[in-house]
DNA sequence: TGTGATTGCTTATGCTATACACAATCATGG
DNA sequence: CCATGATTGTGTATAGCATAAGCAATCACA
């Protein structure tokens, strides 16, 4: 279990991007990375990331605790392995292939959204780090491809990646646990609260927004207001591509 | 300690609102909740969020550990108030009022940005929920206050807020802790790593990024890298209200 | 004056991650 | 063919965590 292929990550990183396949003495494991994830994965879809701990998932295994540090160094390999298998392969476009870099991008950030409200697991997990594991590089290969012909430089279009896809988990973070919030006590509805709590005095704009409606107690236009920051996004790109161009 | 002043939320948050003020039999508290907070946010900024336990907080303050739930419910309930606390008041424009709402919103984005980098344990803290502390209103306030004159909808107004928030929340977490990556093994450095590991054959797109210099080890252009993403917004967001105005 | 609410404390429970030592296994070097 | 040493799974142990329950001291108000 030491470190070093020369790329510096922990092995089971390594494993996860297919790069450990020695012969080795002693008994054959009754384990494998995959199958650990896999149930540390169906754990956290079905009781939620608290329910994921090391003991659990080894119970759950038929196994005990300790085993699974035969496999993993410490919990937040696990975690980050995890977070790789939720993620997945993105979608590739199937038959309509999207033209123009636009569509691909708004096809890229509602599919990541699609990924991240049916694992919704994934944004209780805190971002560590840049993305370095197999299928989160997946993506931005999916990402970048779409900015192929665009003009940009290589420093811009990731970037560009970076920007989009911080915003789309930020945005599903906030509405699923708003979401979650509201389910747990039923009385809390964001806007009368806040309506109850902010002084026209000292908070005036926030005021006037409550007034405006603009901060709802339901969610319905929940697609709307991701279509909003979405575009506004994708426009601020294209001006910059414009400028580009000229 | 029970939570009913109309607004269903817990006690200590309405306090921190500056709604408690009780005069009730039975000793008089020796501690306060501001001091607690105060304690507990020193020790984030000192010895990281990972150091703050209800155990460690209260030895701090010399007193024993079930005493601090006379004040607070939960130690999620603690970590809120050390946010709002974190975050502060947000900085009036001193002198020079930024004209227009574009330069407003900069000085916004780098203001924030400049809190979160004083305070990177803050960004430990995963977002459980919209914004509802004073002083996570009053930077609300001040972002939506510079957008008064737009002619955007307060709907629009409020999302552009968050989108910007999210963006600056987002790239200091990405920065931060990937400079903590850094410094913890000598050895990672992201874009060699990335190189060993991506295969030109299956990642194209990645492959010329690394092969651009996109993704580099050292973090000098960090400032630029912050304003590409800002620019990006502020063009998009000034796209709409173009279209607006026609 | 005394009643009941409130404070802070002690103690206890059931979790957590993970360090360590050990027995069983098995590919390989002699 | 056999012994060596690496590797696996296990049981046990430690140090930490949040927080529930009960108890004694305090003090505003009826």
């Amino acid at each position: 279990m030491s470190d070093d292929s020369g790329t510096g990550l922990p092995a089971s990183l390594e494993a996860a991007w297919g790069r450990r396949s020695r012969t080795s003495p002693g008994p054959k494991p009754g384990l494998t990375l995959e199958r650990i994830v896999e149930t540390a994965v169906q754990l956290a879809a079905t009781e939620g990331m608290a329910a994921v701990s090391m003991v659990r998932v080894a119970k759950e295994l038929g196994v005990s605790t300790m085993a699974l540090y035969r496999y993993v160094a410490a919990k937040d390999e696990l975690v980050e392995l995890m977070m790789d298998a939720g993620i997945g392969l993105p979608p590739t476009s199937q038959g309509n292939d999207p033209t123009g870099w636009r569509q691909g991008l708004s096809r890229w950030a509602w599919d990541y959204l699609s990924v991240l409200h049916r694992h919704t697991w994934i944004l209780q997990v805190p971002i560590t780090g840049p993305p370095i594991t197999p299928n989160q590089i997946a993506w931005l290969e999916r990402g970048l491809a779409d900015l192929r012909d665009t003009g940009l430089t290589e420093s811009e279009k990731l970037s560009v990646i970076m920007l989009l896809s911080g915003f789309v988990r930020n945005w599903a973070g906030l509405t699923v646990s708003t979401a979650q919030a509201g389910r747990q006590r039923a009385t809390f509805r964001y806007g009368s609260t806040l309506s109850k709590l902010v002084d026209e005095q000292r908070f005036p704009a926030v005021s006037a927004a409550i007034a405006g409606g603009a901060i709802d107690d339901d969610q319905d236009d929940a697609d709307a207001e991701f279509t909003f920051g979405l575009e506004r996004i994708l426009d601020g790109i294209h001006v910059l591509m414009r400028k580009r161009l000229t």
